[in-house]
DNA sequence: TTATTTTTAAATTTCCAAATTTGAGGTATC
DNA sequence: GATACCTCAAATTTGGAAATTTAAAAATAA
């Protein structure tokens, strides 16, 4: 899959500019992909060595991540992957479903042209990546261009803050798409949430606010059953 | 004031485990307080001095603080203290409303009698302290007891995320009442809280949902009006 | 004078070694 | 046999010195 020059320059635009926000960023990906998985142990040696950074800036990544709630640090014990639950899934899904509603009910709203080409934009160059099957480049791209779908969205609500809690908690929920994922491959049981973010499109460019909300809440309430049952069933994790 | 024997059992239950931990509760608190004024850079070399720790545990918790957004970072240009403008205060507003008032509407739903006795114990405590004109010890007990008070109205929410996000954006609105309560204590005008959270409990008690919401959205809007006048007023600041 | 380059001091960031803390396993005591 | 008390290796945490980067002042060129 290649990438368009403007995705690339919005990469360099915002490379990491110290190692601290490079290995934050590395460790952050791992955890979401699930590369290191959920309750592990970050032990700093063991780190240290694996991703060859030295303590310090290791340290500051791990206690931004931990006040993101991707690890879980107690004083003198060390930090763990953030562990993933029933309760943490669930409760991720209604808290990221009052965030979003709202700011999306605003950009509804308030929204302008500009805004509505960003939903369209994002849209289409999401629609043009197959769902993937398994992960590797395309699943990359298939998740960055979703999280910018769903950001669009909510990209006229004119409140930093709403957005920033917004991105936070879709990368919670990122965690549980991708174990989900991960686990259900092998059963060959997938979704089709072309059709859910069609959906949701059609109704935000009609402005149906009621539509909208609807739509959103389902396609979220989705990821959270699989997300259960994938949860339910650990022993599918043995079938290779 | 003297403060009760359950209160500090439940600070000594918390006290901090390690310097990073202290460090960043004290850097926390100064930030709020006003000591450290927004805008303000903070320089390693200078808080290292100043608060008598060294430079590891000082990062780690600036890197924490400006994950919070307490503080803002670049990459090799340092922290600064995150200013207040007039944009924020009302981003911080309305994104607090969103949060509380889908976390309340939970916990007028499902809360039991504990529920209540938290809300009416909180509330007591709190009635008990003067509304402070002034900073000092008593500032310190009421703005306590009073987070204590909001907090309790939510506990029954059964969201830690919604706990969690409230919590943090309750510390940022406290930053402008305090810079408002500073500003204004010369020119004397004053607000009568007693009687907005006395509706607030009136109406939580009664489950009815709408006029608790009504109250929670007044009780915050008055907070930022008088937050955006103070801003308004800058040269006040000169007087003494 | 204005613009560009060079220098330099100050500040941030990083590595690393020393100090501290934890928890497990062994030993003594009741 | 159970409990309390050491001992010690493993791991976390911390302080400071070295390396890097920034930004402002000085010098040079246009």
């Amino acid at each position: 899959m290649t990438r368009t020059a403007s995705e690339i320059d919005l990469e360099q635009r915002d490379a990491p500019r110290t190692v601290s926000e490079a290995i934050y960023r590395r460790l952050r990906s791992d955890i979401i992909w699930g590369v290191l998985v959920p309750g592990a142990p970050l032990r700093s040696d063991e780190l240290r060595r694996k991703y060859d950074v030295g303590i310090s800036p290791l340290r500051e990544a791990l206690s931004r991540l931990a006040s993101e709630r991707l690890v879980t640090s107690s004083g003198q014990r060390g930090f763990r992957v953030a562990p993933i639950g029933d309760a943490s899934v669930v409760d991720i899904t209604r808290t990221r479903l009052v965030i979003e509603c709202a700011a999306l009910e605003r950009s509804i709203e308030v929204g302008d042209v500009a805004w509505e080409t960003r939903v369209v934009a994002t849209h289409h160059a999401l629609s043009r990546v197959p769902f993937p099957t398994s992960q590797g480049a395309e699943a990359e791209v298939w998740t960055r261009r979703h999280k910018a779908f769903h950001m669009a969205l909510l990209s006229a609500c004119q409140s930093e803050w709403q957005i920033y809690l917004a991105d936070l908690l879709f990368d919670q929920a990122e965690r549980f798409r991708i174990l989900r994922a991960v686990k259900t491959a092998a059963a060959g049981r997938q979704r089709d949430p072309a059709k859910e973010h069609q959906e949701i499109v059609d109704a935000v460019l009609d402005r149906d606010l009621e539509r909208s909300i609807a739509a959103l809440r389902s396609h979220y309430r989705v990821t959270m059953e699989m997300a259960l049952e994938a949860l339910a069933s650990p022993a599918e994790e043995a079938l290779q």
